[in-house]
DNA sequence: CGCGACGTTGATTTGCCTCAACGATTGTGG
DNA sequence: CCACAATCGTTGAGGCAAATCAACGTCGCG
């Protein structure tokens, strides 16, 4: 049984060492915090003032367009993070929610305290820029599956990406981040299996 | 009048400080280049072992669907960085390709003399995690308007984002990076323009 | 000059959406 | 523990935004 501290730690080994005095420096910003489902870590309007780590569980984040319209943009299961990167850069109102699909455990470090840590601890520049960079490389596969895959592909390779979460999500949430009506995804599903 | 490593160097010195030291070792690994438009700096099924910053001209970087459509990820104009995330990161074959919208003038920076740097100079770390975390900014955004616009509004947003580039591109680019065929652009730019 | 790239225009098609109705499941308060 | 409401997935009819396909004019360039 380990805490919820230490599983971050040993994903940020995974990438760069530590000393333990920056160990010692890096656990005591941390807020480990319990989301209830359903509950938000941010609404559009407010400003990120956290970055966020997920320990347990499961979070998103999604705007909501002119019409009520949800669209997914991230699910943060356990070992990823999660934000809405604007406004936690420029501190200015969020355009995109954040909430958790389930009952979740969370670290928070808030950004000044993010701040004076990358000046002490110079593997955290490193390691979020390791991540950062990860992190576009998928962005950068999500934009040309939604440039050129039809719905029926984007399904296909989320699931080949995602596949332990299609079986926790609730089908409309798939459908809102691969950019369908649930509708429409019902139907699809409803197909006979095409080569 | 500035050379093209020298305007790199301004662009870094806006986010970190550097000595006169580190100045000089990125000044060595810098390899600039002249690009004829339409030439490739990669193509799909090469492995990228350069980072690219554009001094001079425009670069895209697309990808080729099955049926032999381009559909464009990024432009990148003076001071922009350029990449197949994936590919730079594990050396592995690219997804996309890129090449030179206009003549231009690029800076190479191999991946090995790149890793080199990040062990001798601890502010590149640094830049590059600003770098790549409004990268990932712009992503989201980018994201959330495919999912939630049409077309049109598609179209304006980039207009608002990329007014430099509108003038210079091809419409077709255009069509191509907001995800519509240059038909349908070409009819939606004859329209009475509607509230 | 003549060829190829680009933008335009029209006719037709289609992938996906909209709206509405309905059953199954969940959860919640009495 | 049941009753009811809310949420979710399903199904069908009809509609629309955008794609497809084809033809044509224009321009820049070798």
């Amino acid at each position: 049984m380990i805490t919820a501290t230490q599983f971050l730690l040993e994903r940020i080994k995974k990438h760069v060492t530590l000393t333990a005095a920056e160990e010692e420096r890096l656990t005591e910003v941390c807020l480990v915090k319990q989301m209830k489902k359903k509950q938000f870590f941010l609404q559009e309007g407010d400003v990120q003032r956290y970055l966020v780590f997920v320990v347990n569980g499961c979070l998103r984040s999604y705007s909501v367009d002119e019409n009520g319209f949800e669209h997914i943009l991230q699910f943060a299961p356990p070992g990823w993070w999660i934000s809405d990167m604007r406004s936690m850069l420029e501190q200015t109102p969020a355009s995109l929610n954040i909430d958790a699909v389930d009952e979740s455990e969370i670290i928070l470090i808030s950004i000044p305290d993010l701040e004076r840590l990358y000046r002490e601890v110079a593997s955290l520049d490193r390691f979020f820029r390791i991540l950062s960079e990860r992190s576009i490389a998928t962005h950068q596969h999500r934009l040309i599956d939604s440039l050129s895959l039809t719905a029926k592909e984007r399904y296909t390779s989320f699931c080949r990406q995602y596949p332990s979460l299609i079986t926790c999500l609730p089908q409309k949430f798939v459908a809102s981040y691969i950019g369908i009506t649930p509708e429409f995804l019902s139907k699809m599903l409803k197909e006979p299996i095409k080569k």
